[in-house]
DNA sequence: ATACAAGTTAAAGTTAACTTTAAGTCAAGC
DNA sequence: GCTTGACTTAAAGTTAACTTTAACTTGTAT
C-alpha cells in the first residue's frame, strides 16, 4: 500500500507538516514522490517514522536521527553501528524509566501525603512527618524528596557532567 | 540549613540561573532573601525544587506547574485540588511509563535485528522477516512497527485529540 | 585594603521541533 | 469544465525553558 501526506500523517498521529519537515530534513531518504511531486508513502516509509518516534523517544535529537538514516542508506556496511546505535539507546530509555519509576514513586507519596491532609481538614497532620509514619514503599520517595539518598552523590555528578555535555 | 543560589543548584544538579529562573515565574514563592538582596534557599525550598522536577517530568509545564505553587500559597482551602492534581499526574505518568516500555521493546528487537544482521554479515537475512520467526517476547514490537495494533485505532484517536488540544 | 569569586538585575539570545503563511498546483467528483 | 480539498514550496513565525550578557554589588580570604 501507498498513502499520501494526509494519509499518513492520520496514520501516524501527527500533522502532515511534520512528516514534510522530516523529509526535509534528510529523515525519509526512501520516500518517493509522483511526477507531478507529491510524497507517496509505502509501508516502509511510515515504519520509518515510527522508528524515528522510537529514536526520539529514547532520546535521540532529530539530528541524531538524521545520522542513523544516514547509516540506513550506506547499507550492510553500517550494520555494527547500528547495531551499537540501538544498545545505546536501549541502555539510555532504560535509565529513564528507571527515574520516571522514582519519579511515580514521589507522585504516590504526595497523593498518600494529601490524601492524609485532605481526610484531617489540614496540612498539619502531614508537614513535616518523620520517615517511619510514611508508608514504607513511600519511604524512598521521601528520602528522595529530603535528599538522603545513598547513591546521591554519584547521582548529582552524572548530573553535573550531563549538563556540561 | 539554609544555601546561596550556587549551592542550591549543585546540590539539586541544574544552573543557578535555572533557579532565577523558577523564582522569576513565581515557582518558589516561599524563597527569601538577605538584607543585601541575595537569595536564601532553605530546605524547604530544596525540595520545592526537587517537587517542581516532578511535577515536570510527569508531563507538566512550568505554567502549571505555577498553578499549583499558587495553591500552596492559598494553603489547606486547596487540599482537594492539590490531592486531584497529583492524582491526574500520577496516571498521566503511569501511561507514559507503559508508552516508555513499549518504545523499548521496540529497540530491543532492533537490537535482535541488527545483532542477527551483523552476525550474517547482511541485512537481507533479517528484512521483512515472518513474524513467526521472531522471538515470541518481541512480536508485539513488530506488531506495532508494521500498524498491526489490536488497540490502534484508540490509540491513533487518542493522539489526534491530544495534538488538537 | 584589596582582589576576586559569587551574588544581583533586566533584557536579549538560544535551541529544537515544529507550525503557519502565502502563493500557487493538482486530482476527483459532479 | 469547474469547484473543492489536498497537495506543493520557501520563508517566516512560534513556543517553552532556559542561558547569556552586561553592568553592577557583596562577602570572604589574604
Amino acid at each position: 500500500m501507498t498513502y499520501t501526506v494526509g494519509q499518513a500523517a492520520a496514520m501516524l498521529g501527527v500533522a502532515p507538516s511534520t512528516l514534510r519537515y522530516y523529509e526535509s530534513q534528510g529523515l525519509l531518504p526512501s520516500l518517493k514522490r509522483t511526477d507531478s511531486g507529491r510524497r507517496v508513502f509505502s509501508d516502509t516509509d511510515i515504519e520509518a517514522c515510527r522508528i524515528i518516534e522510537c529514536l526520539k523517544q529514547s532520546g535521540l535529537s532529530l539530528t541524531d536521527v538524521k545520522r542513523f538514516m544516514d547509516m540506513t542508506v550506506e547499507g550492510d556496511a553500517s550494520l555494527a553501528d547500528r547495531l551499537a546505535l540501538f544498545q545505546a539507546r536501549r541502555e539510555s530509555l532504560t535509565r529513564e524509566i528507571e527515574d520516571m519509576q522514582r519519579v511515580l514513586n514521589v507522585l504516590e507519596f504526595k497523593c498518600w501525603y494529601y490524601g492524609r491532609a485532605v481526610e484531617a481538614g489540614t496540612e498539619d497532620v502531614v508537614r513535616n512527618i518523620p520517615l517511619d509514619q510514611v508508608p514504607e514503599n513511600l519511604q524512598d520517595a521521601v528520602a528522595f524528596l529530603r535528599g538522603i539518598e545513598g547513591e546521591s552523590e554519584q547521582r548529582e555528578m552524572e548530573k553535573a557532567k550531563a549538563r556540561k555535555a
